[in-house]
DNA sequence: TCTATATGTAATCATTGATTACATCCTTGA
DNA sequence: TCAAGGATGTAATCAATGATTACATATAGA
């Protein structure tokens, strides 16, 4: 059997040897169940450890569970998140709340539709308990924030017909989470061969809303 | 050890011991996965067969696997669904195709709310592949269709700001089923406690996007 | 009544999350 | 410098689950 060599680790390691100690396992185990995800696997603590070339307990010396990798895995997620909305909107020239809020929505569907198994784990729940990660719970919160300040400026600039603000907000998040979550959930049925139908569904479908609360 | 009986089973049986055919296993199984679901808790294969008190391969005699069951459970759950959504709508006295739609999206975010976890298997193909049970696809599909056409009668009367139907028809899908599934997620953090408060905010949803849409 | 078929059981397997005892490495401070 | 001790990985093991197979029993129809 190609058993382990027992020589001396002392010396300097040959090339193709694994050091005993790996480097950046929790960093490479999330990378891994992210990869994992994307490939629309099942993610698995064992096969995030085995495409780290690890043992299968080793995982539980940086998570104590699977939930809490999966935390780390949507904290991540969320951060990509968040960074390319807000990469999307500083490319936009300062225009009017409502453009702005226009170009989140898209933005924000842009990604979930193109990296669908990490929207899920973010926007789901239900792989580790809500609230679990305070860096996941601050995006999240600045990215909600961010949307609604948008329809507080519009409301401020008197562009909006209806004054309940509150309402308006909830059902903006519903109107582009339920867009997101029904590309993810499979209830758009034929046209995903490819993905510019679906996206130019999702613009229209925010212009709809936003033409339906904007001060004709 | 209290063993089974032995004795020739032949006799008619005495009233605590269980025969050894179940009488309908399959429908005690998934009437047992609906609890579960109910419950908050994971379906699993082995305590459904537990709840109906039987062996952990039984169920395999009427499910090939964990997922068929799944199927079965969700086809019965969207039963009910449409059941319960045309039985509101029956009640109700006829009106304009927009009232109509409202009492649709009530009664849909109603029943969502307060059976969460069926909602959840219903709607998110996660747990058997989608299509796989032909009366699910149906009663989905006729739910859709019914919805769609107080749209469509709207747009006849002339009651729709925008001529873009389908554009309106999968808006208001997003809305509904995204605000069901923020709920379901999790994104409705305290206001929970007593859900008249979600689902007085599922009325204003509504009534703020047919505002949007309804010819002014 | 006799037999084919449907339905349940027992035993077993592979996979997975998790824990424990042990091995190895790395850092720190005397 | 180097030994102590914490951090990190391995090996072995456990319990739960989905699934399969061989076998047992009940039921229906000739």
């Amino acid at each position: 059997m190609p058993a382990r060599q027992t020589s001396k680790p002392r010396a300097r390691r040959t090339p193709e040897a694994r050091p005993y100690h790996h480097g950046d396992l929790r960093r490479v185990l999330i990378d891994a169940a992210l990869q994992l995800a994307a490939e629309g696997a099942e993610v698995s603590v064992r096969e995030a450890a085995r495409r780290a070339a690890v043992s299968p307990g080793a995982p539980f010396r940086h998570f104590p569970n699977r939930d809490a990798l999966m935390a780390a895995v949507a904290e991540e997620a969320q951060r990509r998140f968040r960074a390319e909305i807000e990469a999307a909107l500083g490319e936009e020239p300062p225009k009017g709340p409502l453009e702005r809020f226009r170009a989140f929505g898209l933005a924000y569907l842009r990604w979930a539709m193109r990296n669908p198994a990490h929207f899920e784990i973010i926007s789901t729940g239900r792989y580790f308990a809500h609230g679990s990660s305070a860096d996941l719970t601050r995006d999240n919160t600045e990215l909600i924030a961010l949307s609604e300040r948008m329809l507080t400026d519009a409301a401020e600039q008197g562009l909006l017909r209806s004054a309940d603000l509150k309402r308006i907000q909830i059902a903006s998040r519903a109107l582009v989470y339920g867009f997101a979550r029904m590309n993810l959930d499979g209830h758009f049925p034929r046209w995903g061969i490819e993905d510019g139908q679906i996206e130019r569904m999702a613009e229209g479908v925010i212009d709809l809303f936003i033409a339906g609360i904007a001060q004709p």
